[in-house]
DNA sequence: CTGAAAGCGCTAACAG
DNA sequence: CTGTTAGCGCTTTCAG
């Protein structure tokens, strides 16, 4: 049927997986090494001899095996991201930032869930070098042991570490400029009046997380009204910001905004404050962090700050590939991306239209 | 300070990735094989042997090099996941389900974003091959020529598919059921009393959407009522969903009700439609497919097709591991999961509180 | 049970 | 310019 034309057009493209350098040297009646230097840059190789064996390869359909070559070089053209969950959109942009840059660079990336659980970073990172990977994009290091950082730090790969934790030397940084993100949040919520506003963030130990709250808290507290600022803590989650939604609404009624320290949070608040009949933004104001995609379809509009996701990836991966081009001996980089606050309809002025409606 | 101690406690976790078979094999004075033999599975050795050399690869703190293994095994304990964009919460949840398993079973797993290019997914492979991956689970591959498509299924690797593409034999497969899926979505908008409903979908090539739209048809060609349907077709996204509903509200406004074949671009067509003041549900109602997690918290609350989008991923790792211990013959295998309607607040029947608003 | 040896496919000196 | 020679670190016959 169709198969005569279709056999005769198409090229023989997987087919060359178990042609070997020797298969190629053969065929020419050369060395291995001269295919070897031929297929890759090619210098001090006469023209003719690398034509040759370039047309042989190309019609034996050569492809190299990287396995022997990473053996060889040491290097796999494979970097690694290990991130919390990548089910989070803010790590699910990211990720494609950073595999773009990859990409475009010739190199794979590996993908590693974990959780922030401190034995499957161990377990990753263990499996990550045993593959040789050239470098490596992950979220933090602060719950692994201070030994194990050192250790890390002085494993021979790069690592960039996706929050700032300036307790840990030896590693580059890639961060959105989290404490000013916070101040901005802080600031407008107090500039719109609220005099009470709490602040849901997560663990101590999140390096991002903390500076936002900083930045929270350095707004408030420069402020000239004396605001009081409430800081409740739950996991850094959707399900995590219904449930401290849920005892804030249990214990201070009187908060009238909210800066939520991611956009997750903050939805998980909205709809728990829904669920409470506490209306967004007429009972409380909500401030949301990362300018996630769905911020802009919630009921009502997210006002968030915004953090370039994307970027964050992409100059994770770049930073990373500096390094490697520096042979074992880079000095740590640190980069940081502004933020901006993007208003859209989850704020109002305090008694704007509060106390206009039910309790 | 507190080095003493820590230095103490800590074992040497990533110092150990320069030490060979040989060193062991040199300290416990024995042969590499020996070592060898004792580290992977340890038949055939001395329980005694075995011990020593194990208490010594422990304290030298001994990590395989998997570049050596897999130049020897010609396995890599990798997998690879080739979606469009991890950034649609469809693949990154899927993606998950995929690396959780994987992990699981001792994997780490490759991230590849192709948005269903051609050139794209054919570079990704080819790299992937070169790396001798075990396995790959990718999108579809109905856009690469039939030529190479055939190849692909002979290449060795174990792949499975997330799209049916009866067409193409060779390839596992792991899909939601869109037909069914489509259907109920069909029936369900039909049984509210709608007569002309619309469909957006995207490219004809994509199997799962074609699915889905055919599953939608048999509904509305099998219902009593003669219900008019009206396909649209644009791109799977937010922007294609805005861009379908302008394209829908210039030219169709007798619609009263729209399957949209995702979430994103329901959401897409949501938006758009607030803009353009046709209110949802009274003046359209509308059903989605993948049941993401934003949908629940839009405005309105989207009404849609749940489908497994976790256990997808997982189950396509898992089909994927099973062939890879069949040794090159696997048979192909299919495995269908199954969706179930999820209704929230985007639907309602014809003329309950239509023609009661604007216009 | 264990050692010796060959080889996976490629790179990288070192000679010619 | 090109061939020779060693490995990279591990697995896997094949002997002993």
């Amino acid at each position: 049927m169709e198969t005569g034309r279709d056999n005769a057009v198409v090229q023989p493209t997987f087919s060359g997986f178990r042609v070997t350098l020797r298969d190629i040297a053969k065929e020419c009646g050369v060395d291995v090494a001269t295919v070897s230097r031929s297929l890759s840059g090619g210098y001090g190789i006469r023209k003719e001899t690398r034509q040759r064996v370039l047309a042989v390869a190309q019609r034996l359909n050569y492809q190299p095996n990287q396995l022997a070559r990473g053996l060889a070089t040491g290097k796999s053209s494979t970097l690694a991201l290990i991130i919390s969950d990548i089910r989070n959109p803010f790590f699910s942009e990211l990720a494609r930032g950073a595999e773009d840059a990859a990409s475009a660079a010739g190199y794979d990336l590996l993908l590693c869930n974990s959780d922030l659980d401190r034995l499957k970073q161990m377990r990753y990172l263990r499996s990550l070098l045993a593959k040789r990977v050239d470098g490596i994009v992950m979220n933090s290091v602060l719950d692994l042991s201070p030994g194990v950082q050192d250790e890390l730090s002085h494993c021979g790969v790069p690592i960039v570490l996706l929050s700032r934790s300036r307790e840990v030397r030896g590693f580059s940084t890639v961060t959105a400029d989290n404490l000013r993100g916070g101040f901005l949040a802080g600031k407008y919520l107090i500039d719109l009046g609220h005099q009470v506003v709490a602040h849901f963030t997560g663990s101590r130990k999140h390096g991002n997380l903390a500076d936002r709250a900083n930045g929270f808290l350095k707004a408030v507290n420069s402020s000239e009204g004396k605001p009081e600022a409430i800081v409740i803590r739950g996991h850094h989650s959707y399900e995590g910001g219904c449930e401290m939604m849920k005892r804030l609404v249990r214990n201070r009624r009187n908060a009238s905004a909210l800066f939520a320290c991611n956009d997750a949070v903050a939805l998980g608040a909205i709809r728990a404050a829904f669920e409470a009949g506490v209306r967004i933004p007429q009972d409380i104001s909500v401030v949301g962090f990362d300018n996630v995609e769905f911020g802009a379809l919630t009921r009502p509009p997210l006002t968030t700050i915004d953090q370039p996701r994307y970027g964050l990836g992409q100059a994770a991966v770049e930073i990373l590939l500096s390094h490697i081009g520096c042979e074992g001996s880079w000095a740590p980089e640190h980069r940081m991306l502004g933020v901006k606050l993007v208003e859209r309809e989850s704020c109002l002025p305090l008694g704007e239209v509060r106390r206009g409606g039910r309790q």
